[in-house]
Order: C-alpha cells, then structure tokens, then sequence
DNA sequence: TCAAATCGGATCAATTCGCTCCGATTGCCA
DNA sequence: TGGCAATCGGAGCGAATTGATCCGATTTGA
C-alpha cells in the first residue's frame, strides 16, 4: 500500500515543471535536479519515463530540454503515477495480464477489488498539478507550510493523527 | 501502488472465515488453507498477524483454532490491510517515522499527499467483510456506488474479469 | 566540422517481500 | 498422571522487484 519512490520522485519533479511553466517554457533536467534536490540520474530516468507517457515532450541536444505537453491544470496525479508505475491496480487479480492467481476460482471478492480501484484512482485523479503548485499547504494539524526541515525530523505524533482523522470511518 | 501479496490473502482468508462464522464458531489455518488453496505457513502467518491486530481471537493446542472477535459487518478492509500492511502510507512522508526525505524542505507536495491517504483509506474502510461474502460476484459494471468518482476512465477493463470468477462456492 | 550538452537504454547493488522450517504451548487420551 | 498430537508463534533464508549509477547515441550551436 505504498507508492514507488520513482512515483513520488515524479510528481514533485512536475511540480517543480509546473512552477516553471510559465517563467521559461524550457527547462532541461539538471535544473530540476539541482530545485528538487533529487538526484540528476534519477531525473533523467523520470524524464524518459514521463515524454514515454506523453507527458512532457524532451527534445535533445545542446540547450535541449522538456516542457509540459499540457497545462497544469490538465495533468492530475493519476496520469503521473500511471507513467511511473504503469496502470493502478491494486491486487494482481484486476489486471489480469498476469494470471497467476490460482485461487481465482474460489475467491469472492475480485470483483470488489476493481470497485476499491476505481476509488483509489478517482482520489489521484482529484488532484491537478495546478493545485499542488496555487496552494501549497491546507493548514492542517500536520506541520503546515513550515519550510523548517530541522523542526520536521522529529515533530512528534502530530502527523500521525492526521491521517487517523482523514480516513473516513 | 499495488498492495502488497500478503494483504490480498488475509482479505480471501478472511472472508473465508467469515462465511465459516455462523456455521463452526471455530475452526483452524489447515481448514482455511484447504478451502482457499493457500499455502499453509501463509495462512499460519496471517493469523498470527491478525491476532496480533485484534481482529481474530486464536486459541492453540489440540482442537484450537481462531474466530472472529468482531461480526463480519464490523470489519473493513482498512483493518485488515492495516493489520498486515501497518498504517496506510502512500509516501513515506505521511508517516515520518523514517524522515529520509531529504527534499522536504522544498517539497509543497507533501500536505497534499495526507488527502489522498485520506481518500485511499476511506475507500477501504467503505468495504466490510459482510458486503463480500453476502455478495459474491455482480456480472454487471462496476456497481455505482457513490465513491467511484472518477473511476469512468479506466473502469472497462476491469470489469471483464468479473464473469471469470464464476465458480464461487 | 568540431565540440559540448542532452536524453536514452543498460547494468549492478540494495532493500523488501514471500516462503519455509523449527520451537513453544495447550488440550485430549490412555 | 504421563505422554502424545495438533496447533500457533517466531526466526531464518532465498528470490524478486526496485532504485541508483554508468556509458553510449543523438542533436544543436559555434
């Protein structure tokens, strides 16, 4: 039940895209690399998996670069997460490309699965690139916008909690 | 973004158990391990981490067994993936227990992130054991429930795996 | 034409996951 | 009352996937 760091990479490197968007309309991967404090191969890996996708359009050579094929407000986290990880399917069972599930013949509840799914990627497909970058924090119990790393290492149980009061019980 | 192996077999384990509940209060990982064609030590694995979480009572020597400490309708699918899986995390920022991030200083996505775990375990929690066991395959679409959002984008593929499953006991 | 800077694919190490084996505990039976 | 058998519980090992790094191909600018 968790995300890839490749995925996670992914969207703060589009966001970071996103910021860029209209200052520069090109933007190449060592500066991504050098904003995000992610490691250049690590970007460059993304970079061929997202202009992959169809993402962002990479074009070679000196003074070369990538830019976001569509707004901001067009790309949402299921499309990037898609890129990275491929389609979003929570158990084996819901693509069933694989079909090494043997006790597929006795199992009831597949076909929940692809219900659970279809909510998973409906809660990533809320989200726009656009609202990570227009409002970057919700003032929640969570740190809030506090860019102090220092103090966030060890903040406590705070976060913790916040996940406990958003999950809908 | 995929669950792990595990956590798909404790929910087809536990609802196994819970279609046994009525039936023999009791009863043992050699019979559920039969039943879902899982591997043993598997099943053995999973009880001890689901006694572990509270969801089973487990009783041991000769005749023992485990049962539900909770009627099916009481336990979601959040429990169970929590009871294998730990807290749902999508990133490892949500749970800073491990805070080697080291862009969170930068990093504007991550407020974000706790809505959409909020939403991934909302989408859990919304499934009981009792609406998988009462309702063993629907032939139809994906049934509309109110929190497919958004899950019209990719929701064909999956549903043509619902009529594989025929063979339910 | 040369050179520099970029993307793209391939390779290697590390972490995690899944499976299996062995020990501890308990109830039943002789 | 002693032994036996069946069960859960934890520890260890192997395999697979993932993540980071390196080198080559390509293209533009001088």
């Amino acid at each position: 039940m968790r995300l890839s760091s490749l995925a996670d990479y992914a969207v703060v490197m589009m966001a970071a895209a996103a910021r860029h968007c209209g200052a520069s309309g090109r933007l190449n991967a060592t500066l991504i690399a050098q904003e995000t404090a992610l490691p250049l191969p690590t970007v460059q890996k993304l970079v061929s998996k997202l202009s992959s996708a169809g993402l962002i359009e990479s074009t070679r050579g000196t003074g070369g670069g990538f830019r976001l094929t569509r707004p901001p407000a067009a790309i949402n986290l299921a499309d990037i997460v898609e890129a990275i990880e491929g389609p979003i399917a929570l158990t084996a069972c819901v693509d069933h490309s694989r079909g090494d599930c043997a006790v597929e013949s006795s199992c009831s509840v597949r076909p929940h699965w692809a219900v659970v799914n279809g909510a998973v990627r409906g809660a990533l497909a809320d989200i726009s690139l656009a609202s990570l970058t227009h409002n970057p924090v919700r003032p929640d119990p969570v740190e809030g916008r506090s860019f102090s790393s220092s103090a966030a290492k060890e903040g406590g149980a705070s976060t913790s909690s916040a996940q406990t009061a958003a999950g809908v019980s």
